[in-house]
DNA sequence: CATATGACACTAT
DNA sequence: AATAGTGCCATAT
């Protein structure tokens, strides 16, 4: 079995989050079996080498706030947005958008 | 190897 | 509910 690197096994799963769904640091860490690493998780989306292919935009806070985004949490939320979400005062339905990782074991 | 940083989370106040 | 303080993990230096 080929272990990849920790970032690229969060790329794997933000890039698996479909449009108009959303999904959180936590959720991530999770799948990955580290539910501690949430900041980690956000680490890795910071870098985001895959830019364009990979939807960072699309992994909130486990609260339902938007979080970051590194060109911009504002950018992030006018993307969200387009993506049909409904962001009330920078806040996401978790319990509308969440998207779950398919329990791998 | 030790310290510092960060797109987080939880608990206590 | 809002604000601080503390804990945790992976990288960078």
């Amino acid at each position: 079995m080929k272990i990849e690197s920790f970032p690229q096994q969060v790329y794997k799963l933000t890039s698996l989050i479909p449009r108009g769904r959303v999904s959180t640091y936590l959720a991530i860490a999770r799948a990955l079996n580290n539910p501690k690493a949430a900041r980690a998780v956000g680490n890795a989306l910071n870098k985001n080498p895959y830019a364009p292919k990979v939807p960072c935009h699309r992994v909130i806070r486990s609260n339902g706030e938007v979080g970051g985004f590194a060109n911009g949490t504002n950018k992030k939320i006018a993307i969200l947005k387009k993506e049909g979400i409904i962001i009330n005062k920078g806040r996401i339905d978790l319990n509308k958008y969440l998207y779950e990782f398919k329990a791998k074991k």
